[in-house]
DNA sequence: TAATACAGTGTACACGTGTACGCTTATTTA
DNA sequence: TAAATAAGCGTACACGTGTACACTGTATTA
């Protein structure tokens, strides 16, 4: 029962996954990977693929479950770094940016299935955005004392925001311009705040 | 001189555009057009493709080309709707959303291309989408006496939150749900006018 | 009118694709 | 220990792809 080949079967699927991942570029996107090409990146034979997924596309959902994790860690390092102190907007930004950098080909793998062919890649990745965005959502519901709708909106268009700037960043390398693109990036999610802030005040003063 | 030549091959160039565009859907990217499947939509011999094109690509970058330009159509008329008075963000949301239903493969086009794989279509998709900005830019800093910076972060954010919104439209049927997706955005829209107003009137009282 | 340019055709090729099928080999089960 | 199970392999096939090449017929030019 100690399952070495229940064990070994856990590897290579990795190794499938591992092989996926490392094909993804600025050039290659995941719908333009062949099952083939898979396959030979992680040293099996093609046919050995159907022995771990039943198609390019399952193994596809897979990886965005992957990407979905690897956004909820960094949600957790920028609450970390929040709870040492300093702006939220700006820790959270930076954290987003220094995600993005050592990320890219997941996160690439998002922005693109986002608006990809396949509506189950399309639903798993708005359903990964959509925890991402309920967790700050929560967060600010918290910290700023906001109505639940006013904390949503806000939360949605921070996202958004910061989303467009991951994707804008992706196509930068100089390091002065990255430094202007996150200021931008911040000055913009102070817009958002302010005007939900606005609205929440307003709300209790009773004028809305 | 009349050139019924040069007319005919003008001709069968729009053919080709067309069937590209035509074959565009929720399900077909253009980067999963083939050369082969386009020019027989056009009715066209495989190898008659080259006689306009030397490349998918090129076509794909006309392609662009003309999103752009239906980019800018719709900026016209939002203006005018405008201009019969109401309010601007509602007026430009709905016309925008309007937009979307009756263009949504060309919005896709933009959307997919826009983080796809060939630098050049990125390019093109962000030129296009930097003077739609631009546009807006002018629009705000003269209609609310905006400094220039200001006016372009609330232009660039505008912009990202309307696209993001458009997106979202494209995976929704229900009416309903529009409807909400438009009332949303618009408030968004709002916190974000907010936000730079706020900080301009602060920056004029000498604050900043 | 004769020569030229050129849009469009049809054939042909090499290549990469997904996957069906039967086999091997080693673990697991009985 | 014998039988069953299943991961991985190799072969083979039909199919769609881009594009090279030689061609035809007609508008344009000289």
């Amino acid at each position: 029962m100690s399952g070495v080949r229940a064990q070994q079967k856990e590897k290579t699927r990795r190794q499938l996954i591992d092989a996926a991942l490392s094909q993804l570029s600025a050039q290659r996107s995941f719908s333009s990977l062949s099952l083939r090409e898979v396959a030979k990146e992680a040293g099996l034979a093609p046919t050995s693929f159907y022995r771990h997924f039943t198609d390019m596309d399952e193994l596809g959902l897979t990886l965005v479950d992957e990407a979905g994790l690897t956004l909820r860690q960094l949600m957790r390092q920028a609450r970390q770094r929040i709870a040492k102190g300093g702006s939220v907007i700006q820790i959270s930004v930076e954290t987003f940016m220094e995600f993005i950098e050592s990320n890219g080909n997941i996160f690439r793998l998002l922005l693109r299935e986002r608006s990809g062919t396949s509506a189950a890649f399309r639903a798993a990745v708005s359903r990964e955005i959509r925890y991402f965005t309920l967790e700050l959502c929560d967060y600010l519901q918290q910290a700023n004392k906001l109505d639940a709708d006013i904390a949503y909106l806000q939360a949605n268009a921070a996202v958004t925001i910061v989303f467009s700037a991951g994707s804008d960043a992706l196509d930068i390398d100089e390091k002065s311009e990255l430094k202007q693109l996150a200021t931008s990036t911040i000055q913009q999610l102070r817009f958002i705040a302010r005007g939900a802030a606005d609205l929440s005040s307003r709300r209790k003063a009773g004028k809305v």
